[in-house]
DNA sequence: TGTACATCAGTGAACGCGCGTTCACTGATGTAC
DNA sequence: TGTACATCAGTGAACGCGCGTTCACTGATGTAC
């Protein structure tokens, strides 16, 4: 296999600009992403950028899993950092990763876990990337388990019905892990959700100056309902 | 003061039909809301809806005050109907209320907690009607605590510059009342919000069939972890 | 009760802007002999 | 090493669409006398 010519290398190079461009502007127009905008800023002509990408809706896409995937990077590498046994210690790198990277990519983030782009629908390819971050957190719950660290709740503290979507959804990514720990573990990951799009779309209130100390704070709340030793 | 004229009255239900007509385009477009478009399913042309609306910005800003008033409408009016003294009932029906009327009303809600829409500033009239849920929910932690039923939880849980953040958001909302059980009442706000978030946005997996359940065993939770008797 | 005038809803054309995408083209760069 | 050809990046014009907003206007409806 020949190395690439320079010719691909600077094509790779090109649409790596392309993104980057374009990841600049979603901070200004959101998901209203603009060809022609993104070509204006790279100094070319409108058409030319259909030389490096197919359509509106494709970049979209790519920066759409190349988002999760960042954010899924970040919170994976941050929990591989800590100890296996240290349960708290992994949740709390794994919650502060995400927000890290949320804080430093707030566009993006606003891609991913903001009000759906009307008229664009994602597609399949965006499903397993997405799932990274939850499926990290709940990793934790399950090795905590596995160690003996970790005691389930009361599986009576469900319902039939629920318990068995619960297990279903368990099946898929965890097999076995009891469901009421698995709600816990979304408890977890829905409130880490919640934390970080409050204080990036502004409705923390500004009074909130300690704003690490206070996402510590909740993110150590719900280790305790979660049960984390 | 002489009751409105005919034509009075009829320029207020045109206003309201523009307001549906739009609040309709809200779930297909988002807040990419476009007066011309309202105007063509109005059968006018696009430059008559200037009689009655002064310009795009504004019938959005409309909308969303409307919105939050509708919601906080249905929060306090579910926190009323149940007796003072069961905490847990009123978290329920509050937590219910607020679901409910985003199931009801998905694209308002997406306008009012989905990413912030590019190049439209919240005026400040928004401030006020957006604060009712979250201040509803509080509310119901204070009432218990004066009533005894509630422990707040140890202050030395939080740390110092916390502490006084809390407490100055706690000052102009619920004086008196202890920072740390402020805290745990935003988290039950930012789970609810985090709940209803991924529910309507998708992001819930398809398994979990029996979503009320779902949905009341995660507020549950919360009202353990608040310390709801 | 009837008429004159003022008010206002709605029209249609226009301005100036932006968008995604296609297409025929020029000219530079790489590749094969 | 030099030449002929193929590849491909980038151009510029165009299509067809949508938008918010303004403006001079017509004609119906309400109000004052």
């Amino acid at each position: 296999m020949s190395a690439p010519s320079i010719r691909a290398r600077v094509r790779a190079e090109m649409i790596d600009e392309i993104k980057t461009v374009a990841r600049r502007h979603l901070a200004t127009d959101g998901a209203n992403l603009s060809l022609r905008a993104v070509a204006r800023d790279m100094g070319m002509v409108s058409s030319a950028i259909y030389r490096y990408v197919p359509s509106r809706d494709e970049l979209l896409t790519a920066l759409i899993i190349e988002a999760y995937d960042a954010l899924g990077d970040a919170v994976e590498t941050a929990d591989t950092g800590v100890d296996r046994l240290d349960l708290r210690g992994r949740w709390h790198a794994v919650c502060r990763a995400a927000r890290g990277w949320a804080l430093a990519h707030p566009a993006e983030y606003a891609l991913l876990y903001g009000s759906p782009v009307p008229g664009y629908a994602a597609p399949e390819d965006t499903v397993a990337p997405a799932q990274r971050p939850p499926v990290t957190l709940v990793g934790i719950l399950r090795d905590g388990l596995a160690a003996g660290l970790l005691t389930p709740p009361p599986a009576g503290e469900l319902t039939a019905p629920l318990r068995d979507d619960l297990a279903e959804l368990a099946d898929a990514f965890f097999p076995g892990l009891p469901e009421a720990l698995l709600a816990r573990g979304m408890a977890g990951w829905t409130q880490l959700f919640g934390l970080i799009s409050f204080e990036l779309f502004g409705r923390i209130n500004e009074s909130l100056k300690h704003r690490d100390a206070y996402f510590d704070h909740q993110t150590a709340l719900m280790a305790d309902l979660i049960g984390l030793p």
